[in-house]
Parts: C-alpha cells; structure tokens; sequence
DNA sequence: GTAAATCCTACTGATTCGGTAGGAATTATG
DNA sequence: CATAATTCCTACCGAATCAGTAGGATTTAC
C-alpha cells in the first residue's frame, strides 16, 4: 500500500507538462530540476509515458516533451497504468478473462473485497485529469466512493 | 498498487479463524493447510497479528489461535495495518504531524490527490470487518454492523 | 514424560526499486 | 556543414524488500 517514487515522479512529472501545454515543448532537464528528480531516471518514466502515447517526444536541439492530449483528457489513472501496468491489486484480479489462480481457491472470502478496493483505487484515478490538478482541486466531483465525506482544502 | 502476500495471507488467515470464532483454539497448522500458506510464513504473520491484539493464542499442546475480539469488530484496515504498518501511500501522508517532507515541495500538485486516495482505501478498508467477509458480502451495503457483542476478555 | 503446539531469532535466495553509465541518433541553429 | 542540444536505447548496479526456511527454546495438555 505504498505507491512508487515511479508513480509519484510521473505524475509530478505531467503536471508540470500540463502546466507548460499550450508552449512549445519542455527538456527533460528542466522537468527533471524544477521536481528534484534524476534526470536519467526520469528519462525511463518518459519513455514509458511517451510508449503510451501520453507525451509527445521532439528530438534533437530546442527539443522536448509535450502533452500527447490536453491535461483534461489525461487521468491519473492512464498514468499510473503506463508507468506500472494494469492496476492489479491481487493476481487473479490482473485479467477477468484468466482467473485461473482465483479458480483454484475457489471459496476465497477475500476476494470480493479486492475487487472492491481495486474498483475504488481505479475509480478514484480515473475521475481525476491533470486538468484537475492544475486547478488545484482533486477531482471530487464526479466521484462517488462512498465513505469519502473528507473536504480537504488546498490552502496556500 | 499491489497488496503484498502478507497481506493477502493474512487477511485469509483471519478470516479461516473467524469461522471457527467461538470453538476452541485453531492450530496454526491448520490454517496453514487449509489456505495453503507456509506454515512458517504464517507464524511471523501471526506473531504480527498478535502484537497488535488481533489474535490470541494459546501455547502447548491443544493449543491455537483465536480472534481476540468477534469477527463483527475486527475491520480489515486493522488487518493490513498490522502487517504493513500504517497505511500510507507516500511518506508525507505517513504522519500528519511531521509533514516535513511535503512542506519542502510546497506547490506538490498531487498531494491532494494521494490525500483522497489514501483516504479512499482507508475508508473501505475500515468500513468492512471479517464478519462481513464470512458472510459473503464485502460490505457494500452496509458498513453498520458495529453491532456491539459480548465477547470475552483478550487479556494480556 | 512426552508430544503438541507456540515462540523467537537469524539466515537466505530472488526480485524489485531507484538510480547510473555510456553512448547512438536526431535536429535546430549559426 | 559543424556544433551543440536534446531525445533515445540498453545495460548495469547496489540496496532494500519479499517470501520463505531453519533451528531451536518454551509452554502446556494428557
Ligand atoms: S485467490 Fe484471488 S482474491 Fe483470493
Ligand atoms: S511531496 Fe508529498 S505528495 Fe508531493
């Protein structure tokens, strides 16, 4: 229950894209000091991203990255998913079509319970874009994980 | 975004000892088999288990496990916190008091993000006790049943 | 007394994680 | 064209975590 530095350098990685969309595109080394992350590390994340089709890679001099689609069509989700593969929290949940290791077990109690955590993970992910972020709100609009009354106030 | 095989043993484990909640002592050999954990793996996850006043157990012969509180009180947030800690998605969100890691980030853009999703997880995970698992649902209907029982005393 | 069980501590092999290294390929600019 | 800036690619590495083992000490029912 922990979510990687490659989850949370990703996505500080888009916002600042996000922020700059609209100009030309972006270095890496820029992305890289104004978030304090390894610039060679990040490279990995963006070759991931770009893999995905989620940015767009200009090579050579006064090169860069840019947005693939505009920060409002981008959910944290589709992030995630490119940076650490489909968001499966168990083995049997990875592939609804393949749940051999569940079949074995057959009787499992818990695994109602992952499907439901996975599906509000999920859920939670996918109703927030980096247009939200950007905006400094969350996303909590279109979300209805129940449970959720917590009103956290981006302050400063 | 996976949950690791503590705690997906775990949580089976408790869950095995739930249905025999109010017989005697179960051993943890028994478990074991049944779930098809390693016997010795067990062991430190129950020794986890207990630390945290989850279970109690009885030494020597005829000895066992048992929940120490009634299946309808034991919420799977306790579970998981108690073989992995406290949930925290990032190491800012870990302690609300010392929040040095996030005050040097300042803008961090995705902190209200990680906020609501951590707060996500919590909820679901603490809104569903083992008594709910052993009754097939997951709690998605009714996370109510605080219903106070009698049980006897964990002492210790 | 003995067997059944928990308890405790340490070790280990494999994998993942976070990060480095070095260079090849591409392109704007002068 | 030359050069500098930049992405792209592949391999490697140390440390940490993970899942599991090993071996024995202790407690207790019978
Ligand atoms: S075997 Fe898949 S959730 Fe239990
Ligand atoms: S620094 Fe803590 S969430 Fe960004």
């Amino acid at each position: 229950m922990k979510l990687s530095s490659r989850t949370e350098y990703g996505v500080r990685a888009m916002v600042e894209l996000a922020e700059a969309h609209g100009g030309g595109p972006v270095a890496l080394r820029e992305v890289a000091e104004k978030q304090g992350i390894s610039e060679k590390y990040l490279e990995q994340l963006f070759a991931a991203l770009r893999k995905e089709g989620l940015i767009y890679s200009q090579r050579g001099a006064q090169g860069g990255y840019t947005l693939a689609k505009a920060p409002g069509e981008i959910r944290v989700g589709d992030i995630v998913r490119a940076l650490e593969g489909p968001i499966a929290l168990c083995d049997c949940l990875a592939n609804e079509e393949d749940d051999a290791v569940c079949e074995r077990m057959g009787e499992c109690a818990a695994h109602p319970l992952w499907v439901k955590l996975q599906d509000g993970i999920t859920s939670i992910l996918d109703s927030t874009t980096l247009q939200d972020m950007i905006a400094g709100a969350s996303g909590d609009s279109a979300n209805d994980i129940r449970g959720n009354s917590e009103e956290e106030s981006p302050n400063e």
